[in-house]
Formats: C-alpha cells, structure tokens, sequence
RNA sequence: CGAGGUGUGGCGCAAUGGUAGCGCGCUUGCUUUGGGAGCAAGAUGCUGCAGGUUCAAAUCCUGUCACUUCGACCA
C-alpha cells in the first residue's frame, strides 16, 4: 500500500477528482503543453506521435477504401461561407475571421475554416461534369478552428487536429452507403487499434450536423461513465449540391445533383484514449498506436555488461517494435513511474541476474504482472504480452460501457439513474425534440447521444412525454 | 457570455504595508541503482501586465489579461 501511495503522489486519483486526473495525465505523459494563445495547445513529440501513429493507421483505412488525400485551403471567404443557410447558422458563431491582409483591410473578410464543405463544394463544382467524374473520394488532413469558450486540452480546443473526407457521388444510396462505411471505418478503428468499445447510431435531429440530413455518431464512454462524440459521418443528399449548383449528366444524359458525405475524427481521439483507459498511475496506451510499445529499462547499468546487452536488445528488437532503451542516469524507480505515466505497454528489465540466466522481465502496464522469459524466446514473448495488453484494455472497457449503461422506462426512473449512477442511459423516445429539450433542462444537461444501429424495445412509450415511442435512445452526459 | 476563485523562480507553495523565502525540479561532483536514491556545492525573481494611493506595495485601490470552478453555449 505504501508502495502504490509513492507510485501516484504525482497524480491526482481518478475518484477523488476526474477531471483534475485528466490534467495531472496529460501534462505529466508529455502530451502537451498549453500556449500563449487561449485555448490552443502545444502537441509535444510524444503526444504528437499518438497522432502521427492514428494518422497511419486511419490513412491506410482510408485508402484501403479508395479514398485520396487532398489539401485545400485554410481560408474561406464569407460569401462562400454563406452559401448554405443551415451550415452557416451552425458555425458563425464560432468562426474567427481574418479581416487585414498585410497593411491593408481586405474587401471581404476570410473565415479560418472551422470545417471545409464549403470549400470542398466549390472545387466539386469545377470538376464535377459527368457521372463518369464521380463518385469523387477525398479526404483531407488539417487543423480546422472553432472559437470555443471553454477549452480542455485534446477534448476541446480552439484550433485541433483533425481528418475531414468529402466525397460526392452519383446517387442517394451510393452516397447513404459511404456514411454508413466510414462510421464502419471508424467502428473497427476504434475497436482494433484503440482498443475501445463505442455504440453507433444515428444522430437526432436536434444533435445532427449544421446542414446534413442525417448525422451517425460513434460514442465510445470513459472511464467515469461520460460520453464522447468519438467521431462522425454525415450524409448531406444533395443539399450542398444546390446551394452550391453542383450538377452533372447522368447516365440518362439528364442533368442531376450529386449526393454527398462527409466524415471526420480529430486529436480528440487523444482524449478518449487517456479517459477510456488510464488509472491512477497514468496514462495507458494501446499497444497499436504507442509511440513507444516496449521500454527497456537496464538494471545497474553501472555494472559491466549491462548496458551492452541492453543496446544489444534494443537494436534486435526495434526490427519489429517502436522500443526505447532508456540509459539515463535517472535511478531505476523513476524510470518505472516515468514509463508508467506514459503508459509505455510493456517494460522489459534487464539487470545483472538476468544476463547471467539468459533472461530479462517483462511487465504489463495493466496488471503489473512480472514475467520472467528467456531471451531466446523474446519476440514471442513481447508480442504475446502486448496481445495480452490490447485485450486487456478491450476487455476493461468493455466492462466499464456494460457497467455503465443503465435502462429507464419512467422520467424519475430516468432523473434517478442519471443522479445516483450517471453513466449511459437506455430509454424510448417519440421522436420530439421538446423531449429531449425537457430532459436536458430536467437532468441539467443530459443529451440523447444516439439512435443504436441496436435497437432494444423496453416499453411503447416515450420516457418523457408517455406517448407512443419511435426509437430506443441512448442518453448520457458528455465532454 | 454570467457568477465565484487564483496569478510570486520551471512546478507547487510561503511571506497582510517595511531587505522576497521554502520544497520539488535544474546544474556540478562523489556514492548509489530489481519501485520515484543519498550527501555536498551551485544557478534561477522588474511578485501576470498597466495605472493609482503611500516615505515605502507581492501585500491596498482601479483597469486589463490569463488560468480555474460552477452555469450557459458547444455539428
């Protein structure tokens, strides 16, 4: 007990302030840093690399469905801005606008994009003619702003990181079809490289995108049972297509509007990494995207040999995993803490006694579990050990969501839930936005997060107004 | 945007009108090294910023900026 009392007197403990947790992590892994700027932050090396290693990953993904990488630029003119009416209602507010140019006020001022379909819409415009043009598959790398007034590190910050696909295609259906693949997309993701479980679903109209005609949601839960709008996917029709007088001849040489989609995730994944896994001794990071997977730490690399035989690890083993030998000066019980917090999976020591008995120890970030293994059989080892990590990370979460998710059927069967367990909540809704209105403004800010793609029936009535239900709807607090 | 709180070395804090200090961290050296090591010697401050009151301001007053808590807002 002394022992685990010394490990965390850095961190704040998750039960006793969560949201001071989420700050003792994110600065003491490295993460980031805040800037002069409010409400923008400093990606250090080691957070960036959590970013660089999703972009890989998600690229591939991307790619693997036929997508290509465009930039566009980061300054949108207000005429253009404007063009749809729903789009533009949904983000002045929070726009930063660029209005001298030089020494000179501009004629028109520029939006620093909070989003790009705009952007996207008049390059679609110019390109797009025939049916043989579509469907156009892009996607798009970038930081986008939104002048936010409350500002969290990764989970909401005035300028952050993110991917935005734009795709246009010849039919409504084509089109339905991405949405649903790339929220798919972003399902499998979530689940095999950040090791988090999320529900999907569909968005409520109140909750969908400025301008979309449907929104779907991926909503994975964190630790303490808050919701994060972990990534989204919307469907348009051929909306921005006429605000923008996107037309093409289709195959009856008539002339149509193309249907459109867009989807993005952004470094708020980051966030839910750190929330959905960390303990009180940090941060843990899936095995998938860890800048750095294994750390080897020398055990009196005074001594001679030590630190050879380290390095000699070291460099068998970066063939195949992202491994740091870390041969500071600093005393071996820091090094631990320090691997700990930045939720490095797996620890391999390697002192004395092991080169003696051609071993090393291996460590679980999970479960602390010390295994001894020969050096023969390392690769199987390590790979099996952050196998053993990813499940384990899964496994909890998935335990968590279980553990967290709770049904209503009545209002104070509903207020009750969410006052004395919190976490997600299952209830029947009409369809009324006056609903959700009430139980936001009853709960004091309790949402719909979703329609689940997995419906249940638990009663024929809506759990606000108790007339006849449309849909299941998952309820929930978020960030 | 509304109500509260806080701004002092890199970080955490002390100093209630009278010469700015402590812990951690940092630097150097030696001893250590299987769970945040020990000793010794060092370095680091226009007290967030701008005004004002006073013989004298970290301290009192005004403004401003930033951070923070709770609300509102947040595809």
């Amino acid at each position: 007990m002394a022992q685990d009392k010394k490990l965390v007197e850095q961190i704040t403990s998750m039960d006793v302030d969560f949201a001071q947790w989420y700050t003792d992590v994110v600065k003491k892994a490295e993460l980031m840093d805040y800037s002069s700027v409010k409400g923008c932050m400093i990606f250090r090396p080691y957070g960036y690399a959590i970013w660089e290693n999703i972009q890989r990953e998600l690229d591939a993904r991307f790619k693997a469905t036929g997508h290509e990488n465009v930039y566009m630029p980061m300054f949108i003119p207000e005429s253009l801005l404007q063009r749809e009416k729903d789009h533009v209602e949904g983000f002045a507010p929070e726009c930063a606008w660029v209005t001298i140019g030089g020494q000179n006020e501009l004629s028109e001022r520029l939006c620093v994009r909070p989003t790009s379909e705009t952007l996207f819409c008049e390059h679609f415009k110019n390109i797009i003619h025939s049916y043989r043009d579509l469907p156009k598959l892009y996607n798009q790398w970038c930081s986008v702003v939104r002048w936010e007034k409350t500002t969290r590190p990764f989970l909401r910050t005035s300028e952050f990181l993110w991917q935005e696909g734009h795709t246009m295609h010849e039919t409504a259906e084509e089109a339905k079809a991405e949405t649903l693949r790339m929220l798919k997309v972003y399902e499998d993701f979530y689940f095999d490289a950040l090791a988090i479980p999320a529900i999907t679903g569909q968005k409520t109209d109140k909750e969908k995108f400025a301008g979309a005609e449907q929104t779907y949601t991926i909503e994975p839960m964190m630790h303490n049972g808050v919701a994060l709008q972990g990534g989204t996917s919307h469907y348009f029709g051929d909306g921005f297509a006429k605000a923008f007088d996107i037309t093409f001849t289709d195959r009856e040489n008539k002339v149509s509007y193309p249907h459109q989609t867009s989807w993005g995730v952004s470094t708020r994944m980051i966030g839910a990494i750190i929330m959905c896994h960390g303990d009180d001794s940090g941060l843990i990071l899936p095995p998938k995207i860890a800048p750095i997977q294994a750390v080897i730490i020398p055990i009196a690399q005074h001594k001679e040999g030590v630190l050879e035989k380290a390095a000699e690890l070291r460099d068998r083993l970066a063939a195949k995993y992202r491994v740091k030998l870390d041969d500071s000066d600093q005393s071996t019980g820091w090094k631990f803490s320090q691997y700990e917090m930045k939720g490095v999976p797996v620890r391999i020591e390697l002192g004395p006694r092991d080169i003696e008995n051609n071993s090393c120890v291996l460590v679980s970030r999970v479960t602390r579990e010390k295994k001894v293994v020969s050096l023969d059989s390392l690769e199987s080892e390590v790979d099996a050990m952050l196998a053993q990590v990813h499940d384990e990370l899964v496994a909890r979460a998935k335990k968590n969501l279980a553990a967290k998710t709770h049904t209503a059927t009545t209002l104070d069967e509903f207020i009750d839930v969410d006052k004395n367990q919190g976490g997600f909540i299952k209830a029947m809704w009409c369809g009324d936005v006056a609903c959700e209105d009430k139980i936001k403004d009853i709960t004091g800010g309790v949402k719909s997060r979703c329609i689940p793609f997995k419906e249940e029936k638990l009663s024929d009535v809506c759990v606000c107004c108790g007339k006849p239900a449309k849909h299941m709807v998952v309820w929930g607090r978020q960030y």
